[in-house]
DNA sequence: CTCACAATATGACGTATGTCATATTTCGTA
DNA sequence: TACGAAATATGACATACGTCATATTGTGAG
């Protein structure tokens, strides 16, 4: 499902048909409409938790902090996608939410949100699919970092970030964000200089051409099938 | 949290307070009761969904097949967890599950359980809390698997072997259930030779002894300090 | 009790890849 | 446009660990 990149989508649009009118008109009241810069924190690991965020443009990464500006990256997000769903009726945040490019979210507070759920099965029932579907994504990534080598590891953060954030619109083939190589390097599970190895030689096998820090993506196809290759054990 | 052994827990202890009475009522009439053998498959990847179940006794593992007789295993579970959860508006399970011992467990059909959630806010919060707690297990874990040596890696697998299945009930500090040195290797993402050698080394560190078959957790404390380190990267 | 088969264990060896050191290029800001 | 910092790139080297080969021990069926 590649993303919408520069037009917002209404949260309204998300929500559609799974909450009551009577409820679309609470959240008018209690909703907030925020952005965030490029970098910006959306919310820290550790935080208390205030409330759930729906993305409605921009794209963000979820982290957890190991140490002193040390990260693991957990998963990328976007428009669409809710943040602070791991949470729910937790005390704290356990992970951050950054914006790797402006975002922008409609936020709602903890009890409105819980409330929300308590009274719309429709919404319920989205959100345990929402999640489950996270789950299922994050145990599929995990099967692949453990068990294969660096190469099918970044084959398949490429295709996640085509699947998460899609092409740029106007130079065909390059990924619409071409994360920088030390996030795909904490991604894959793999050194910075294993990525930029590995990177040439995707480059020499002409699945991908790279062109300063954007990376476009010439065989998708065949990248495709090689993250999904199997190398060891 | 560790679990409930030789005694299955009755599945309405797991609903109490999350459905109503005419629910009771209802599930009575509609859920069955059943038993698997150790070795048993309790669902496959790819059957049609039919319905949930909750583990009222034993162990079980979830696996995600690849290839002929090759399999990676995601989870274990075991009483008060509820399985099939994944497969929550999927056509067909995205894995299997399998008995590690005998297994008891109450089944739902499809259609009882997602009216159960339509029906009963308490008992989708509760549902949305149980696969949260499940992504975040996960993510944990893949944390470690990625960017740990092995050594870490197997730590961590047998404190999660104490979480899951706690110890023997008769012979001290003996696991209850001690996982085949391929299961470990596969959910440690390591081959079993290196399994074999690295429990050999923990021997000599003193935090486990081998008995046969069964583990020995020696100095618990020290195992969960070294399943937090962090070897690389 | 014994025999066969499965599980556990150990050694030798090659290689993928992590680490360190150092260039080179790119990019934002003045 | 230039300059410094950040990102990207390349080489040399060490090592953790995967693979293969073989030995040893444990276990369940008859």
């Amino acid at each position: 499902m590649p993303a919408k990149s520069k037009v917002a989508i209404a949260f309204e649009k998300i929500l559609e048909g799974k909450i009551s009118d009577e409820w679309f008109i609470i959240l008018k009241n209690f909703s907030v409409h925020l952005k965030f810069k490029k970098g910006e924190s959306i919310f820290t690991e550790g935080d208390k938790v205030k409330g759930f965020y729906f993305i409605t443009s921009g794209k963000v990464k979820v982290v957890s902090s190991i140490g002193e500006d040390e990260e693991r990256i957990l998963r990328l997000s976007h428009s669409g996608n809710i943040l602070g769903h791991r949470a729910i009726s937790a005390e704290t945040y356990p992970v951050s939410a950054m914006a790797l490019t402006e975002v922008e979210a409609t936020f709602i507070p903890s009890e409105i949100f819980m409330k929300m759920i308590r009274n719309n099965p429709d919404f319920a029932v989205f959100l345990i699919d929402f999640i489950a579907q996270d789950l299922r994504e994050t145990e599929e990534r995990m099967k692949s970092m453990i068990h294969n080598d660096v190469i099918i590891r970044i084959a398949l953060i490429l295709t996640m970030l085509i699947d998460s954030y899609g092409y740029d619109e106007t130079v065909k083939n390059q990924l619409s964000f071409s994360l920088p190589r030390t996030d795909i390097a904490n991604m894959a599970g793999t050194s910075y200089e294993s990525v930029i190895r590995t990177l040439a030689k995707l480059e020499d096998m002409k699945l991908i051409r790279l062109d300063r820090k954007n990376i476009l993506i010439l065989k998708e196809g065949a990248l495709r099938k090689l993250s999904q290759e199997r190398s060891r054990l």
